[in-house]
DNA sequence: ACATCTTTGGTCAGTAAAAGTCAAAGTCAG
DNA sequence: CTGACTTTGACTTTTACTGACCAAAGATGT
């Protein structure tokens, strides 16, 4: 296994059960063997902000590096919609919402087929009209919480 | 027996035996004593995805040629189980076979978990308890239908 | 306060280790 | 003979790793 793997593991594993990675570059590039520069390029090619994480540091005496996890936009996204829907829910508002969540990459085409599918009025023929609605707005609310 | 013949069937057996291969590129080419560019020759010759195979590949030290088969069973499938379930599904049922869909990779986690969310009993507990079975089977035949 | 270490981390360019591309040359069945 | 398939190798691109040198922040002595 490469050396940025191992890094990227060991990282990862930290991010997993801390919830944040601190390390000091210097112990951490011993521990591993390798020159402290390493683990600069682990850093700049695995954790990078399009990848969602962000990098702190400081340097000096107590210096250290921090790795920190943003899973910013999906969840907060998926709360938002979440929130804005209220008891009922026309299928029209909602294949523009799941249509919306596509667009934006927080959804991939076969979860939208799905949910589309799921709400669709011929899906939720055997639901009372009365409640169709109230039905669509509880699957909807269920799947995005499934996915946050 | 010419040489991409025997790479071809080199990989086969590796599929075969292992269920995907992985392969060193100039490691194989070596063995079989031919350029590693002839690797590229028989993957993207015999090893596409028309004939069923996927090809990942890495770069730079440590890279690798990963071969994988495709299922081209999963239409067939969902199909099965589509027409296996009837008018009506209960929960549980419901909950067994989205599982077994997703130990067989037909479907991902996060379908796994649209589907599970979509049909729970809480999910639908705005629909008539009569009804529940019948509007559980709706929605899971066409979340299905939809991703064939 | 200030100047001067000392202790960190940062950058960058160079080297090596893969895999990818493409076109020319070779082979072979029809 | 011809056209499709094979094989080869020179050149390209991407990724990994290292080391020398740089920059910043704390520590210390005056």
């Amino acid at each position: 296994m490469r050396l940025s793997d191992m890094l990227t593991q060991y990282i990862m594993d930290m991010l997993e059960s801390e919830g944040n990675a601190e390390i000091r570059r210097n112990e951490l590039a011993d521990r591993f063997g390798c020159v402290p520069s390493q683990i600069n390029y682990v850093l700049t090619s695995r954790f990078t902000p399009e990848q969602g994480y962000i990098v702190e540091s400081r340097r000096g005496g107590g210096g250290y590096i921090r790795i920190t996890r943003i899973r910013a936009d999906k969840s907060t996204t998926l709360m938002h919609i979440i929130n804005s829907v209220g008891e009922s829910l026309d299928n029209i508002t909602a294949q523009i919402m799941i249509n919306n969540l596509k667009s934006a990459s927080i959804i991939n085409d076969e979860a939208a087929r799905l949910m589309l599918s799921a709400l669709s009025d011929r899906t939720l023929s055997g639901v009372a009209p009365s409640m169709r609605d109230r039905v669509r707005a509880s699957i909807f609310k269920n799947m995005l919480i499934a996915i946050i």
